[in-house]
DNA sequence: CACATAATAT
DNA sequence: AATATTATGT
């Protein structure tokens, strides 16, 4: 399905590439700390000044502006869509909105933020290099799209939970455990609550009924029995002896990196391929444990794309 | 600050 | 309905 969907994009990567070579360098643009309208001519007209806007208030337009554009243009996209010159770094599915927001919260909103001032030349660039440099500040700063949770998704979370003992996971140590790109803190503490919740109902809802139909995503991959409450007691997560050490973090490239691919599956969950860790392409093996203490190759992934 | 939980927003 | 975000307390 991807191959035509490639070349397209790939002439759209030209041309967005074209565009950019005609953009004026930054020595021809007025420093961001200038009015463009000079105080005598502003007065004289009864313009109000403007704020002075930051680089992170410009970044942040390019950002939307990319992200609104991205969004018109391929909404579908497929993990075959490399990557857009900086910004680009948001593997995650699309759902909807985007909202450009010039000025809703002006003054107020920014007032309280941290307008940093610049003081020395060398402060200066720092801040610009920093500022300037891409995602580091883009991946914070751009509006991912809403994570959809497949079943996939939601199988890697039950089998990292399901090691680490759900009395002792935290958010993220599951995230980096999942290895899924793009995945965020947020994206499984939201989760990781909502599973909890359901644990909680399937335990003292006389441990087996009928799942609710809102519980699908959940019922698709079945709580291992480490997670199961004994009815009622015991408690010690006593078992799953984690007969593995916890394996070194360092071996976990985990999110950050610039894979820069703006994957987006098709949102929905389409099928349920229950298929037990059914990734088998040889990538950078990352690890994780499965419930049986067995090691298992997570691949570094991208929600939606095993 | 990272986390848990509940409440609320989108 | 599913996720995100926010508020509050630890």
């Amino acid at each position: 399905m991807s191959d035509y969907e490639g070349h397209v994009r790939d002439g759209d990567e030209e041309r967005v590439f074209e565009w950019e070579l005609g953009l004026p360098s930054a020595d021809d643009l007025t420093p961001l700390s200038q009015p463009l309208i000079s105080p005598e001519l502003a007065s004289a007209f009864n313009i109000s000044p403007e704020r002075c806007r930051s680089m992170i208030d410009v970044n942040r337009a390019s950002h939307n502006t990319l992200s609104s554009l991205r969004i018109q243009t391929e909404p579908f996209s497929s993990n075959n869509f490399k990557s857009l010159p900086s910004f680009t770094r948001d593997p995650l599915v699309v759902q909807g909105d985007d909202e450009l927001d010039p000025e809703n919260s002006t003054e107020e909103g920014l007032g309280s933020r941290k307008v940093r001032r610049i003081e020395s030349t060398e402060e200066a660039d720092s801040a610009l290099r920093t500022e300037n440099s891409s995602y580091d500040h883009s991946a914070r700063t751009l509006k991912r799209p809403r994570l959809v949770w497949t079943p996939q998704l939601h199988k890697r979370f039950v089998d990292v939970v399901a090691h680490l003992g759900i009395k002792n996971v935290v958010p993220k140590t599951i995230m980096q455990l999942m290895n899924v790109d793009g995945l965020t803190r947020e994206n499984v503490a939201s989760h990781l609550q909502k599973y909890r919740l359901y644990l909680k109902r399937m335990q003292d809802l006389s441990n087996n009924d009928a799942p609710s139909s809102s519980d699908l995503l959940f019922a698709s991959t079945p709580v291992p029995p480490s997670l199961q409450e004994s009815s009622g007691h015991g408690h010690g997560n006593g078992h799953m002896p984690l007969p593995m050490p916890a394996p070194p973090v360092m071996h976990m490239p985990i999110v950050g990196v610039a894979h820069g691919h703006g994957n987006v599956g098709v949102a929905a969950y389409n099928g349920f391929e229950s298929h037990p860790y059914s990734m088998f392409r040889d990538q950078q093996q990352d690890w994780s444990i499965n419930k049986f203490g067995a090691i298992v190759s997570y691949p570094h992934v991208t929600p939606n794309d095993n």
